[in-house]
DNA sequence: ATTCATAATAGGAACTATTCCTAATATAAA
DNA sequence: TTTATATTAGGAATAGTTCCTATTATGAAT
């Protein structure tokens, strides 16, 4: 059968992906539920998890778990790394080869089979480098 | 013991790191305030956290955080990988190669100053393949 | 040993991110 | 239009963690 006309994509679906992207910079769901009210106010938060749970299976998005507990979002969907700031929790991407974990062999993970690898360095950024200086502390 | 308690290591405090190192397979703060009871009933959650924490600022331990939600810890604090399975939570070492931060380059990281790297592979553990199997699932 | 200042505690409330539940609505197919 | 089903909004529930507070334990100084 050809493409099956199902609700693939519906409004708010759609919202949430435009949210992300615009966003462009690893959003948290809060941030992706209040740039997709802008498109469709009435949004609700769980249409807004429902469906980046979707997105994330589609492959369309990709979930960034840090040091923090919230998680961030990315559509930037090929192979790389992240950096969180300790401080603030802001992500950004990271310049450095990801890690390819094609050639990981069964034995090496103990029986699990292995189908991705998340890597996030920790650090502290810019601004809250400077926030700390400002402050005199060392904590 | 008869040791001269110090303020430096309470024995909650030391409860809480010996039963990390006897749990030895990244337990969960929850196992951790469980295995700990064992030794000294009357401990509660919140000590078993804020101990925790402090055992991770003096780096005795090391937080793993995942695609899941739980924090999990690991009292083997030397440079490792870990592998966690999608279904069931569980995370175990992984015989690769850690990632060597030290050669990344202020530049790399866009301002950041790196500390740290957390690799993360997911999968599916050995047991969790079986029940799926079992099923007839495959999603 | 008694007093004192303070570090650490137990217990529980509060908080936060996320998931779950349900009745209502929107959609595509017949 | 009718029907079956996906999807929704809204809010309740859950889970993990942090925060608050009165109380207790500790080491130092008397």
């Amino acid at each position: 059968m050809e493409t099956k006309p199902t609700r693939r994509g519906s409004k708010q679906k759609m919202a949430v992906l435009d949210a992300t992207k615009r966003l462009s910079n690893h959003p948290t769901a809060e941030d992706i539920f209040f740039k997709a009210k802008e498109e469709i106010v009435s949004i609700s938060f769980s249409t807004v998890y429902r469906n980046l749970g979707i997105l994330v299976k589609e492959k369309e998005l990709i979930p960034i778990s840090g040091p923090g507990s919230e998680i961030h979002y990315d559509h930037v969907i090929n192979n790389h790394c992240h950096i969180q700031c300790r401080v603030c929790g802001k992500v950004r991407d990271m310049n450095v080869p990801a890690v390819d974990f094609s050639g990981i062999l069964p034995s090496d993970a103990s029986g699990f089979t292995v189908d991705g690898v998340c890597v996030t360095f920790t650090g502290t950024c810019r601004d809250c480098q400077v926030e700390t200086d400002t402050k005199g502390e060392q904590k």
